[in-house]
RNA sequence: GUGGAUGUAGCUCAAAGGCAGAGCACUGCACUGUGGCUGCAGAUGUUGGGGGUUCAAUUCCCCUCAUCCACCCCA
C-alpha cells in the first residue's frame, strides 16, 4: 500500500457515513426550529485570525495550529475551530446591522495532535451562535437547541454549567484563587504546582484527586461574579428551571479557549474513552471587539460530530432508512422495458440496476448485498401477463402486480405491498 | 510534545528460529426464473519499511513509519 489517509485523518463511507448524515441533518432541523440559517466559511484564514480570538497563549495557537505559507507569502491556517471564522465573517459582510444574527455551521476542523479515542487531526464540528446580544435569553436558547440535538438523537448527556465571569470580576476572582491555592501549593500535584501561575482556572479542572481534594473547598467563582454576571447567570438559570433543562452546576467548569465570558457548559458522556465532552459552548462578549469589529456579545455552541458517532455506533441503533429497490430484467429480451421502468421509478424511490450479472441469480445476489429490501423481476411471464413482480428480500415474499397498481403503492401506500 | 501497547490475507487473529495458517468475507460449482442456509472447490501475502545477527528471521537485535490507548489539552 503506498498511500494511506495522514495520521489522525480517516475515510468516512458506508454505514458510518449515513451515521454522519444523520447528526448533521438532525443538527439542521433542530436549528431551523430555533430559527438560524446555514452560514459555511473557508476552511481556512488567515492565522491571525485564530491566534488573536483564542490566545497566543492558548495550547491550540501553540501546538495544534496547521499553519502554513501559500504562494503570495501570506501565512493561513487551517481552521482549528468555527467561532472565530463566524465572527469574521459577522464583521465583514456587516450580518448583524442593527440587530442580532443567529448562524449555523458544521464542518471540518483541524488541530495537529496526537490522535487517541475520539480526538482526531480532522474532525467535525456541528455549531451555532448567537451573535449581537447579550439578552440572557439567547444563552438559554443555545443551550436548549443544542442538548435537544443530543435528545433527539437519543444521546445521554451530563450537563454542566458554570459563569466564568467576565473581564471585569474574572481577574479579582483569579487573584482569590491564587491565593488559595498558594496556601495549598505542597498538596498539589506537580503539573498544577506550575499550572497555577500560569492559568489559576485551570487547576479545578485537575484530574488528579489530590488537586480534587484541595479544590473543594477553593472559593468558587460563583461567590465573586460582578452584579451583571451574576444577574445574566440568575436569569439564565431562572430560564433553565422554567423549562426543565436539568444542569449540574459546576463552579469547576473552564473552558480551554480564553474568550469565553459569563456562561461556560459542556455536554459530557461516559460510555466513551478518556474524552467525555461531547459539546460544549459559552459566551464570548469581548470576541468581536477584539478582531477589530463593533461590541457584539455572542453565545454559541460546538459538537464534535466524531464522538457523537462513536456513542451512537456503540449503541447500534439503526437509522430507519428509504426503500431501496432492484430491478432484474431476468432475460436480455425484459432489458429495454427494465431500463424505462428504472427511469420511471427514480422518479420515486431508490432503485439500482445489477451490473455485469450472469444470470438472475447472480442478479438477486447483487441486490441482497447492495442492500436492497425490495427486486423488482422482469421476466418473459411478467411481459406476456402484464405484470410486474416484486419480492420482499428480507421476508421472501414475492407478488405480482399490474404496472399501474405497483406504482399506485409505490407513491400512495409507502411502499406496503403486503410482503 | 511525553509515556505504554500493537503491526502477519479485505477483516479478526494463529504460527515463538526451519514449507506462512485458520475463521469470516471474496470467486466458482451443486443451482440457466430467485439472494440469505448448506456442501464442495478456488484465489489471496514485500509478515508495515529498512538494516543487523544466523546456514536459516514472521520469530532475536537496532532504526524508522503507522495504528491504538493514556497524559497535556480539547469537540
Amino acid at each position: 500500500m503506498n498511500y494511506k489517509a495522514p495520521k489522525g485523518t480517516f475515510d468516512i463511507f458506508g454505514k458510518k457515513a449515513i451515521t454522519y448524515e444523520k447528526i448533521e441533518n438532525t443538527g439542521k432541523k433542530i436549528m431551523n426550529l430555533y430559527g438560524f440559517s446555514q452560514i459555511r466559511t473557508p476552511i481556512f484564514e488567515d492565522a491571525g485570525l485564530f491566534t488573536r480570538s483564542l490566545g497566543e497563549t492558548s495550547d491550540v495557537v501553540q501546538k495544534e495550529m496547521y499553519i502554513f505559507k501559500d504562494k503570495g507569502d501570506r501565512l493561513l491556517a487551517l481552521r482549528p475551530e468555527g467561532t472565530a471564522p463566524v465572527i469574521r465573517s459577522i464583521i465583514e459582510n456587516n450580518l448583524a446591522q442593527n440587530n442580532s444574527v443567529k448562524l449555523f455551521y458544521t464542518g471540518q476542523m483541524f488541530r495537529y495532535e496526537r490522535p487517541q479515542a475520539g480526538r482526531f487531526r480532522q474532525f467535525h464540528q456541528f455549531g451555532a451562535e448567537i451573535v449581537g446580544t447579550q439578552d440572557p435569553i439567547s444563552d438559554f436558547e443555545i443551550i436548549d437547541s443544542s442538548t435537544k440535538i443530543l435528545k433527539e438523537l437519543c444521546i445521554e448527556y451530563e450537563l454542566h454549567l458554570n459563569s466564568v465571569g467576565c473581564k471585569d470580576c474574572r481577574p479579582t476572582y483569579r487573584e482569590v484563587l491564587l491565593a488559595f491555592l498558594k496556601d495549598h501549593v505542597s498538596e498539589l500535584c506537580e503539573n498544577c504546582k506550575t499550572r497555577m501561575y500560569k492559568n489559576p482556572l485551570r487547576v479545578l479542572d485537575c484530574k488528579e484527586e489530590q488537586c480534587k481534594l484541595v479544590t473543594s473547598n477553593a472559593p468558587k467563582i460563583t461567590d465573586y461574579l460582578c452584579e451583571d454576571c451574576k444577574t445574566h447567570f440568575e436569569k439564565l438559570r431562572n430560564y433553565l428551571k422554567k423549562f426543565k433543562i436539568d444542569y449540574i452546576l459546576n463552579p469547576r467548569l473552564v473552558r480551554g479557549l480564553d474568550y469565553y465570558t459569563k456562561t461556560a457548559f459542556e455536554a459530557l458522556n461516559f460510555s466513551l474513552g478518556s474524552q467525555n465532552a461531547v459539546l460544549g459552548g459559552g459566551r464570548y462578549d469581548g470576541l468581536a471587539e477584539e478582531l477589530g469589529g463593533k461590541n457584539l456579545p455572542g453565545v454559541g455552541f460546538a459538537s464534535g460530530i466524531e464522538r457523537l458517532v462513536a456513542i451512537l455506533e456503540k449503541s447500534d441503533k439503526d437509522f430507519e432508512k428509504e426503500h431501496k429497490f432492484m430491478i432484474i430484467p431476468i432475460t436480455s429480451d425484459e432489458f429495454e422495458y427494465a431500463l424505462d421502468l428504472l427511469v420511471e421509478l427514480r422518479n420515486f424511490v431508490s432503485t439500482l440496476f445489477p451490473y455485469d450479472y450472469k444470470n438472475l441469480k447472480s442478479a438477486m445476489k447483487l441486490a441482497a448485498k447492495s442492500d436492497c429490501d425490495y427486486v423488482v423481476l422482469i421476466g418473459p411471464d411478467e411481459i406476456k401477463d402484464n405484470q410486474i413482480s416484486i419480492k420482499n428480500l428480507e421476508s421472501g415474499l414475492q407478488k405480482s402486480f399490474p404496472k399501474v397498481e405497483f406504482l399506485n403503492i409505490i407513491n400512495n401506500e409507502r411502499c406496503n405491498f403486503g410482503l
